[in-house]
DNA sequence: AATGAATGAGAGTTCATTCAT
DNA sequence: TATGAATGAACTCTCATTCAT
């Protein structure tokens, strides 16, 4: 759980973000040094504004907290989507790695359920993020591939190591439990975190509740 | 569960809706005719236009399809939420009735199982309820007092009852499930109602999960 | 030709328009005074936008030199194309009604000639239109039914009539003409309408040329 | 007619433009070679789009196609105008040298109708260009002397010839032919280049008529 | 009481043009 | 000189809500 970093304070922007607006880039393959700034400025403010209005706030408003044109934000994140994605992908990197390391110093199944707990921190922190998901507005779909890339595969690793060690039961998959814990945390959270923890928990006991039957 | 009663036909209006629009009433305190017609081709158009284009559906398009005038609409219902709350008020009170009828049926822990997967499907059902209740949209608080007023003492008897029989653990409200179920229902119907049912029942074995431990 | 009414004062707007915004009307089929009053304004100001700054002027101008909300704008006029079409149906009426006058009092040919003219007259005065019909622009391809559906079997009667009694070749077909004197007054008239005239008048006597030899 | 070069390969670009670019030179007097490499690239370009495009294409799209940056653009052809009368230049030459050619090998009533009819390909062909001068834009009026000082002696030649030679009348300007062929063929291009001619062709006829009667 | 016309703030998006790099 | 990032005005269109009829 040490591993997680949400703050908006560290704010997941660096230099070699492998994932960033990529076209726009110097003829040796360095951004500019203003565009650049640019990029952070928007991506810092709208995880803040994601934060408060959620992901469907009107992009202006984050052009102006970023205190940058409405065209630069255009021209850095075209569609909507790009932007939310960009701003939660470190985040969402950061929550997949965490699986390995639980993996190494856990027993399978309480690595699994300390994973659903980084998860659900994740998810019910960056709540614009789960409403986005669920949104169904179809802008939004470029952002699962993105979480089923990274995340279905970290959960599959500790689900079916835990299924293999006779600690959860095997009949759901990855894809059902991050989509059930993502649901659960979009509103868990607004009763706290606590109340999200224990909520998954609930959810981490169902699994062994057969596998121990 | 065939007591459900989701049918479009029977919508749910009748005279003793103990919160209906209250200030176009007679003398004598009865509705005009041709208002009480006007509010349940509202209500019914209302339940239609939920189902298919969400609760944020623009409120013009329910007034259209009643028939009616958009002032009409605004008349009844001031708030979109007094117009979603009369909505879905028949059919939580019908889901919450079930709770006596599967007490007296079944075993404490098969009631409480029952009873929230009959849950499951009104909230699966009316899609866009959850999302309104999940939306963080104030304009919808209005709704969760009578969600907590109905169901909530529904599932809290049958969470006892169970509890009591040593069938499910204790430390678990009813809210707590309300909201989880909800939750989990919300985007789990997308993949069709089966797979909301697994969800569901997987909550429900968590709640048994340490009852047998 | 004194039948032509292209004044800007007598506008083309009159409570008989058979032809103006359908379907918000009242019950009782007559259209709302305000709201009448309000297309009018629109259709006037729109005259005099189109008139000085194209038929691609943006909307909100139009809107505002009539007193009147944009949404009144796109509650009557949906599309751009909606009002280009109401505020030059009548004079394409006007036009194409010219065609069994001048058949009535003249020969064959000189009908002909003489509708060409009115129709030259048409055009330049309303500079706008012949853009909006050229522009290649789709939003405007709802015009071009409507000048075909008047003004083709106006101009086709005299072309026949005309052909008929040797006065004018007839290898030309009246949609040719429509086209031919369309473009040629779109600039000829910034040159002053006598130019124009001129230019179509060279036209008709092309007609007129293989005719006689 | 086998004097025209419209290919786009041998594109109308070279060295003594007598209107080129300016300011960018060498003190001799010489344009730097690699500012020249991207003013060919802009015109080869701009040539293209304003084909597929029109002439009040983005100019981006320009830029981008030519593979030079927007501001370099900008550095040569400060106003659109001086693209397009750049990229047009050439071939109103060679349209406008045609008329000698023409002349010596035809009767005067044939060479003028030939030419008539290269012009009406010429500007066919490069159809930006002909809405670009009917726009009614202020900002095209720049190309319009280069089409008086180049075309207009053209055929001003041809016509007095022919109509010396009384085969056609003699109250149309040049310039009354040059703007009717132009406006014809703006749009009679859009269907097929052989109804363009025949309108053109119409016109030509209608300079004989008089002539005849 | 019913109607629907009117309103206008506000959202998304484009693109000519400027200017720092 | 070349570049392309930045800008922001401008435009279309939607829709909740008010108010005259």
């Amino acid at each position: 759980m040490e591993h997680c970093s949400n703050s908006v304070e560290g704010v997941a922007v660096n230099e070699e973000m492998p994932d960033g607006p990529g076209p726009e880039t110097h003829k040796d393959g360095r951004v500019r040094a203003d565009a650049q700034r640019n990029i952070e400025a928007l991506l810092q403010a709208a995880l803040t504004v994601f934060l408060t209005s959620g992901v469907e706030a009107p992009v202006r408003e984050i052009a102006e907290k970023a205190g940058v044109g409405i065209g630069t934000l255009y021209r850095h994140f075209p569609q909507r989507a790009d932007l939310v994605a960009a701003v939660f992908r470190h985040e969402i990197d950061a929550c997949a790695d965490t699986a390995a390391i639980l993996a190494a110093e856990h027993t399978p199944g309480d690595a699994l359920a300390l994973w659903m707990q980084r998860y659900a921190v994740f998810m019910g922190t960056k709540r614009g993020l789960a409403s986005a998901l669920h949104s169904g507005n179809p802008s939004f779909d470029a952002l699962h591939p993105y979480f089923g890339q990274r995340l279905k595969p970290a959960l599959q690793g500790l689900l079916e190591s835990a299924g293999a060690a006779g600690e959860v039961r095997t009949d759901f998959t990855a894809e059902d439990l991050i989509g059930a814990v993502g649901s659960l945390c979009f509103n868990a959270y607004s009763q706290g975190p606590e109340h999200a923890q224990r909520m998954v928990a609930l959810l981490v006991d169902g699994l062994r509740f057969v596998a121990k039957s």
